[in-house]
DNA sequence: AGTAACCTACCGACCGGTCGGTAAAACATT
DNA sequence: AATGTTTTACCGACCGGTCGGTAGGTTACT
């Protein structure tokens, strides 16, 4: 079925592009299959390669994930964090981080967002430990945004620590239902979740506030 | 000969007793290292069985997994959802939804619940719509509900769906987190998630409202 | 000639699952 | 009560296949 079909290649040898292609491919297979039922056999199949071929570019299995979920916290750091971590308002930060976030789940490159969420508990040891005080730290964020608001007046007394998941458990869970060819567009997404979580769901006045529509019933 | 239906066997105390057993310690071991990475052999092993012993209870490795999340299912719909099924008030039905649904991740036999939401694509076909059938079953109840207490003007107007994802990531993503030896005990956060999802943010007049506890800080 | 990229061939361990058998309990018949 | 019969609960041995990983050779470009 699938011939070692030969790719162009650039005058640099690929070393690095080729590296990455990897990533990508095996990414693309583990996020589908997850990581114990996606075999390095598989793997090698979906890059056009053998297994020893492989593992001429990949040190193991296990390293293979540390690179793709070390890549994918690149990305969302890029992505989401370095963008809104200099928003002085900490609501505003908070508001737009929700949004970015969103939009890189069902939007952006998510294969290995998707693998950073759903194997949590699959590496061990040193591996682990750097990706967890990667996560660690967005935590951190996003809990010290959560008690300037409320400091600041903005946000009523409420525990960070439980804001901060109730934030996370909200745009992460995401992964486990969206289909991005739904009825509900990863950019609709992006604007409704923050208004939910953040405007609360208790009427505010009988005029309804930002893009909104008449209803006929309820007084 | 195609159909056998026998179900209720209370003659041998063993069989039905061994059998949940089996389902118990499988389910932990699972919840554990999950269903890729758990082996029958060391199923078997945990169960004090050999391999082959451990066929004579279980079909195979994939009804295995049925039967949990099926035991699992039951367990969930007893403890939250018939308990609050009938309470008239929408938003006191969500509010208690959540409450018990929080208790049950938290502190409940939560083995079979963490699979159920670890496990969401591990199986396929005909076993794996039945148990989606059950969960969409419990999303709909959640739509149903919000869009209620919408028309009665309790809440403002959102997307139920939406809403009722917000819901569910909210009070799922925790056993992503959630330790029970941590310093946040299930049972105050089965209070505070409500009251933060259904509360919101936005501060609520200067006098506190109804069951309220002031902090230490802020002004 | 050196080196990166890739191959064939192979390793031992383990995978899910099955076979034929067995000891003991439960049941049925006398 | 003693008998034969069936059923339950298990085990040792084994199956074909796949697992992650490797040794050593070949090709192709610099």
């Amino acid at each position: 079925m699938s011939e070692p079909q030969r790719q162009a290649k650039p005058k640099t040898p690929g070393s690095l592009t080729r590296h990455r292609e990897i990533l990508e491919t095996a990414a693309q297979l583990i996020c589908r299959d997850g990581y114990e039922a996606s075999s390095m056999q598989q793997i090698a199949d979906a890059c056009g390669l053998t297994k020893a071929g492989l593992y001429h570019h990949v040190r193991s299995k296990e390293h293979l994930l540390v690179e793709i979920m070390g890549y994918g916290m690149d990305i969302f750091e890029e992505q989401v964090l370095s963008r809104v971590a200099s928003i002085a308002d900490p609501v505003r930060r908070l508001r737009e981080c929700m949004e970015k976030h969103v939009l890189l789940v069902t939007r952006g490159r998510n294969k290995e967002i998707t693998i950073i969420l759903h194997e949590h508990a699959t590496l061990t040891g040193k591996p682990r430990a750097r990706i967890d005080a990667r996560k660690k730290h967005y935590v951190r964020f996003l809990e010290g945004s959560f008690r300037e608001a409320m400091l600041a007046g903005r946000f009523r007394q409420v525990d960070p620590k439980v804001a901060a998941y109730a934030f996370l458990g909200t745009v992460n869970w995401i992964y486990k239902w969206y289909r991005s060819d739904g009825e509900i567009p990863g950019e609709r997404l992006a604007v409704e979740m923050p208004d939910l979580f953040f405007g609360g769901l208790e009427p505010r006045g009988e005029a309804d506030g930002p893009a909104d529509e008449h209803r006929g019933a309820s007084s």
